[in-house]
DNA sequence: AACATTGCCAACCGCCGGTTT
DNA sequence: GAAACCGGCGGTTGGCAATGT
């Protein structure tokens, strides 16, 4: 079972994979059907961070999602297909979207027999199947409408995209990720000691009327999509120089400062607070594991590289992505 | 040739606001 | 008015090919 975990793909958070019949428990508090797999399933039930962190495990029970994955596949999810798209998943879409137009996405799974949920159905369409789409790199022009468009409204990806005909938001994100990446590693970046991660600024509501008064600002912008690349870098360095450093400027609320360090420590009073009925079914359950059972799960969890622990009657066993509980 | 790093891209997730029931 | 549903948005992840060492 370690073994087998150990290659699974890592849910976001941290999970409890807990046994089956535990499961079926969780799945009546959350409500959601386990499928006919469900008996020789393991359950991993993933938490945020910060759900974890703060110590409440009915919120836990509440909010979080549980992935019935079928031994070794990892594939479906609640009934759902994930991952990539099929040319015949292509065509049933196309044929829903031909037939009813865009829209009523939740409607698709019923109308086609296509199974994939809605928010993926729209998805799909939008940044891939929806007729009119640019494929490939962004011209030199494309790049710098977009990189003045950012300066000027920050990550506001859809509202860019508007402006640049055939291309997504999902693109114009990727793109810029991509082009602020660059920027890290140039090294006079390096020298100044500033890290060029796309700032999450929060953008004060902007009206409607007030994107006419920009008009002139995004003309300037498209129209200084001719330059160069080069030219138009020199360009964002000075308009840096005259206030807009934010483009450039190291943000705090980067990937690296929002991740919570999770302490095996914060685990283990976490733990504290679990009722063991709303967990495993009660002391009872755990009662039920012949320690000879244990001992042979202790062995193969640390030969699989995992360490172990005991709180409240439970043992566990974690390494940095798992955390197993014994019920 | 083998391994590591980087770039690109598709797709998923959580959150939020609007609409419907 | 509240709850449920839906669609849109921005953030993030992971796979894979290209490139570098």
């Amino acid at each position: 079972m370690f073994d087998r975990v150990k290659h699974m793909r890592k849910p976001k958070g941290v999970s409890f994979v807990v046994p089956h019949e535990s499961l079926r428990k969780l799945a009546k508090v959350v409500k959601i059907s386990l499928g006919p797999d469900a008996p020789n399933a393991v359950g991993v039930v993933s938490c945020p961070v910060d759900v974890l962190t703060k110590g409440d495990p009915a919120k836990l029970f509440r909010s979080s999602e549980i992935l019935a994955w079928k031994m070794g596949s990892g594939i479906q999810e609640q009934g759902w297909t994930k991952g990539p798209w099929t040319p015949s998943e292509d065509k049933l879409l196309c044929d829903y979207v031909n037939l009813y137009g865009k829209g009523r996405w939740s409607s698709v799974a019923k109308c086609t027999g296509l199974n994939r949920n809605g928010k993926s159905c729209r998805l799909r369409w939008v940044n891939y199947l929806k007729p009119g789409l640019k494929r490939g790199q962004l011209t030199p022009i494309e790049a710098g409408i977009v990189i003045e468009l950012h300066t000027l409204w920050g990550n506001r990806w859809s509202t860019i995209a508007k402006y640049l005909p055939g291309r997504t938001d999902n693109e114009i994100k990727n793109y810029l990720r991509t082009h602020f990446k660059k920027k890290d590693r140039s090294p006079e970046k390096k020298e100044k000691g500033t890290k060029a991660i796309i700032p999450k600024q929060k953008q004060p509501p902007q009206t409607q009327e007030q994107l006419p008064q920009e008009n002139d600002m995004i003309k300037r912008a498209i129209s200084c999509g001719n330059r160069t690349p080069s030219d138009h870098h020199e360009q964002i360095t000075t308009e840096s120089q005259g206030g807009k450093e934010m483009f450039f400027m190291h943000h705090p609320t980067n990937l690296e400062d929002q991740c919570l360090p999770v302490t095996c420590q914060d685990v283990a009073s976490w733990l504290d607070t679990i009722r063991e009925e709303d967990l495993c079914g009660g002391p009872k359950n755990l009662d039920n594991h012949p320690k000879g059972v244990m001992d042979d799960h202790h062995d193969q969890a640390t030969a699989a590289g995992f360490s172990c622990g005991r709180v409240n009657s439970i043992d566990y066993f974690y390494n940095e992505d798992y955390i197993f509980l014994e019920g």
